[in-house]
RNA sequence: GUUUCCGUAGCUCAGUAGGAUAGAGCGUUCGCCUCCUAAGCGAAAGGCCGUGGGUUCGAUUCCCGCCGGGAACACCA
């Protein structure tokens, strides 16, 4: 089987070689490598595919292969291993050298060839470049945003909102069939709180004027009100039975709350060019839960405590669940739980990724454990990704505004902010409202996104409306200079160029991150992380700017120009992929 | 108290399936617009990777303790 095999990839390999002059473009450098050290060791060559990695310095090499990790089976030192290796390497048209360095044997690629072929690819693909198949027939429902009607839209909802937006994006960039969901927190006895309130002190005219604030407004009236006078409480209490009994009056004005609140955050969705696919929200489950209840009861989980019913978790060594409480409401772990079977039913979901705040964690835990109990093993393709906590880094400002900030006040300062810096340039832009919007929501997106969601974010007006350095402005930049380069450029072909110009180092690192841009996309998705696509495109930009400034393009000869307009071409479309996949819109001019 | 996350440059953060000289941005100092958008580029200064042990040829990375900070811990969602 072994010199058959042997054999056969012998040949193939020579066809590989040919087929590499002919069709460069679709030339993966790292299975090459891969293919070269099989051929010379046991080891499979997946597996050394996933051993390559980047040097850390680009003048080591372009790829390096460990060879630590062949030390035990080899019973040889690493750097003897990589030495012997290196004698045996042959070099070809694609793969230049391999030097041992330490346990380390590094390669080096033909640099033309590999320029080549990440351009060509690149601007094949385009919008397309790092996406795959790997989710083709495969469901993935995302839930985020999900606010609570009748109260503001904070800075904490942004973060998981425009987080939950990119992890949607980046998977279905990856042929995952997303749908996007927003569990909208309209139901439960705050409605009959509301309702109270407004017919105590509502005011139509000034409600439809700003909804939101006025309804809180009256919100935190009830509840200094009822301090002085409980017979409230018991006010509100009917009408929430009255709600979900489906009483006329009641159910109108929860209706009319409910409305007025979705036109509001779906103006801050638009904003963010961010649609869902489903807003059923906790109302929408009001009349499955007792299936819930009956499931849990026929599988004996339910225990009585202290007058409520709870799933006990203690084999998890998790505190128990509530499902009723003592007066045999449900609660929130009921309804997600309703919701779970439902989606589960509906979608058959591969995967149903909650994007929630970090301080929800030990819910989820909770209520995938009830799922896990019940006896859907299912429970184990739900997944909360917790968000960022956000905290304030400048306490003077957050604490003026009673420690809360806005997502609306966010918006309009960093809109605001861009106008101010478009208007005091001397280039005048034909839209800048427009673009400033572009530019203001990049602003927010980036500071959200730029870092791993483990950790808080500290909020700082400084950083949030600073739109330099590592900012989404800052890329944003980045494409609006190489597309105006582009602009004036006019007809240029692929085939023209020879890549054999672009020999500077900044021109093949850049080459290098837009090729890493594809194992980013995928890292993204396997991380939930959508800062590795931040990263990714914030180093590709600085390539660039560096490149541009030390770099003439359309002041360079007439065949590095061809090589080195494709260039930008190509890093202009992974800027705007990448920015995509965040949320981010690239505007053509700034 | 229990559980969990975090501690890397003045500030905000990357990096760590153990491995090559620990990296950015901001801020500071000094340079660069007769040339494709200066929201840009270059240079300098700035580090016992919280701390004490352990495992290892090798630890910022893994394990344990300690110190410091955040969060969650049933009738709200």
């Amino acid at each position: 089987m072994v010199p058959r095999n042997f054999r056969l990839f012998h040949r193939d390999w020579r066809f590989l070689f040919f087929k590499t002059i002919m069709e460069v473009g679709k030339m993966d450098f790292r299975k090459e490598i891969a293919a070269k050290i099989s051929k010379l060791t046991e080891l499979e060559e997946e597996k050394i595919s996933s051993l390559i990695e980047i040097p850390p310095q680009g003048n080591m090499g372009d790829y390096a292969f460990p060879c630590f990790t062949l030390a035990k089976t080899m019973r040889k030192a690493p750097n003897m291993i990589a030495a012997e290796l290196a004698k045996q390497f042959e070099q070809d048209a694609i793969l230049e050298k391999a030097e041992a360095a330490g346990g380390y044997l590094n390669f080096f690629v033909n640099k033309t060839e590999f320029i080549k072929a990440t351009i060509q690819e690149v601007l094949e693909k385009d919008t397309d470049f790092g996406s795959t198949k790997e989710g083709e027939g495969k469901k993935v429902l995302v839930e985020f945003s999900s606010p609570n009607i009748a109260k503001p839209f904070h800075i904490g909802h942004l973060v998981n909102t425009v987080t939950g937006n990119a992890i949607e994006k980046i998977f279905k960039h990856l042929g995952y069939d997303t749908v996007k969901l927003n569990h909208i927190g309209d139901y439960g006895t705050q409605f009959g709180k509301l309702i109270v309130a407004y017919k105590l002190w509502g005011n139509d005219e000034v409600i439809e004027k700003d909804p939101i604030n006025e309804l809180l407004k009256i919100y935190v009236k009830f509840h200094d009100e009822a301090e002085k006078n409980p017979a409230l409480e018991d006010e509100a209490r009917k009408y929430f039975k009255m709600l979900e009994q489906g009483d006329e009056e009641a159910t109108a004005l929860w209706k009319k709350f409910k409305d007025l609140s979705l036109m509001e955050f779906k103006k801050l969705y638009d904003d963010f060019n961010i649609t869902f696919d489903s807003y059923a929200g906790e109302s929408f489950y009001s009349d499955k839960m007792d299936e819930v209840v009956e499931i849990l009861e026929k599988n004996n989980l339910l225990v009585e405590s202290n007058g409520a019913k709870i799933v006990d978790l203690e084999q998890f060594n998790l505190p128990p669940c509530m499902i009723l409480k003592s007066d045999g409401a449900t609660i929130y772990a009921t309804r997600d739980l309703a919701a779970a079977i439902y989606r589960k039913r509906t979608y058959d979901f591969y995967k149903c990724i909650y994007v929630v705040g970090n301080t929800q964690a030990l819910h989820f835990k909770q209520f995938f454990n009830v799922l896990n109990l019940a006896g859907f093993g299912w429970y184990k393709d739900c997944m909360h990704i917790g968000t960022s906590l956000v905290k304030f880094a400048d306490r003077k400002l957050a604490s003026r505004k009673g420690d809360v900030i806005f997502a609306k006040e966010v918006v309009d300062e960093a809109v605001s902010k861009t106008l101010e810096i478009i208007e005091s340039k001397e280039r005048k832009l034909e839209n800048p409202t427009e673009i400033a919007k572009k530019i203001g929501m990049g602003a927010i997106i980036y500071i959200i996104l730029k870092n791993n969601r483990d950790r808080d974010i500290a909020f700082s007006w400084e950083d949030m409306l600073s739109f330099e350095g590592e900012s989404g402005p800052y890329v944003q930049y980045t494409y609006v200079r190489g597309k105006s380069i582009l602009r004036k450029a006019g007809d240029f072909n692929f085939e023209a160029a020879d890549y054999s110009h672009l020999n500077s180092e900044d021109e093949f690192n850049m080459v290098k991150l837009l090729d890493a841009f594809k194992d980013a996309v995928k890292e993204a998705a396997e991380r939930y992380e959508p800062f590795v696509i931040s990263r990714n495109v914030t180093e590709l930009a600085k390539a660039y700017n560096k490149f541009y400034n030390t770099h003439p393009i359309l002041n360079a000869e007439e065949n590095i120009k061809a090589a080195r307009l494709n260039l930008t071409k190509a890093v202009c479309s992974v800027i705007k992929t990448g920015l995509g996949l965040l949320g981010i819109d690239t505007p053509e001019n700034m």
